[in-house]
DNA sequence: TGCTAAGTTCGAGAAAACTCGTACAAGGAG
DNA sequence: CTCCTTGTACGAGTTTTCTCGAACTTAGCA
């Protein structure tokens, strides 16, 4: 069922059971086009999702995985707007709260944004 | 030759040759997904894109024929920021500014992304 | 019992975007 | 010329977002 459903190039990876609940996220039914753009409006929250479905073989990505040069605070506040816009799903293991994209939902409600966003290289300037 | 550049649904329509010279946009090279991202985040202006694509066929539509009630201050600013950020061209038709959707341009640095703006509706609440 | 490490929450300052009124420019019809 | 229409430019007020420091929470470990 799950791969009729995302023919493309984006299936979720199969995750073992008894996982920690997500943190609070968006029904499938409630994603915004708008909402989603907006979270893909910033360089720093689409290298975020860029990686995550880069290397979405190995296990949920924790905040520090990324490397990036930035305050804690500041990266949680990208974190929350990926996680409330639905493109994200957040899981709190022990003190690292881990990421990875929602695939299988945005390939359904808007397929082929992933790809955009996986093909994607930053500004060199 | 513009059909190999875009096997998608969308296909520019031919135009006619003598037009006003488009005002000033970017370059197809210099088109950002962030900056496509931010100007797709506003409910108006997907809307304004997606009226644009699905009566692409009529000629070039002028900023009044939408029928937003909207000041008209305000809509320069959100046509603007869609020319500005390359997701449409216009051009002045004496009093009139008429856009269009750069449909060539977008579907070949971002394919696929204005097939989500077609086909995305506006929120009812 | 502390100590460290990952990440949050809160709050404030700075920057950006949105909204709109007003004034202005310029084409077209009479 | 005069009036009407389409739309811009500017500027101000408001709202949103971004950024980051500081204090706090919690898990794991010695």
């Amino acid at each position: 069922m799950r791969q009729a459903v995302s023919p493309g190039p984006f299936v979720d990876v199969p995750e073992p059971p008894d996982l920690p609940d997500p943190l609070p996220e968006p029904d499938v039914a409630d994603l915004r086009l708008d909402r989603v753009m907006a979270a893909l409006s910033d360089p720093l929250r689409l290298e975020i999702v860029r990686r995550l479905l880069l290397e979405r073989q190995e296990f949920d990505h924790p905040c520090g995985w990324f490397g990036f040069d930035r305050p804690k605070s500041s990266l949680t506040h990208h974190f929350r707007a990926l996680r409330e816009a639905g493109l994200i799903r957040q899981r709190q293991y022990g003190l690292e709260r881990r990421s990875h994209v929602r695939v299988d939902d945005i390939e359904v409600r808007f397929p082929g944004l992933l790809a955009l966003v996986a093909s994607w290289t930053p500004p060199d300037d």
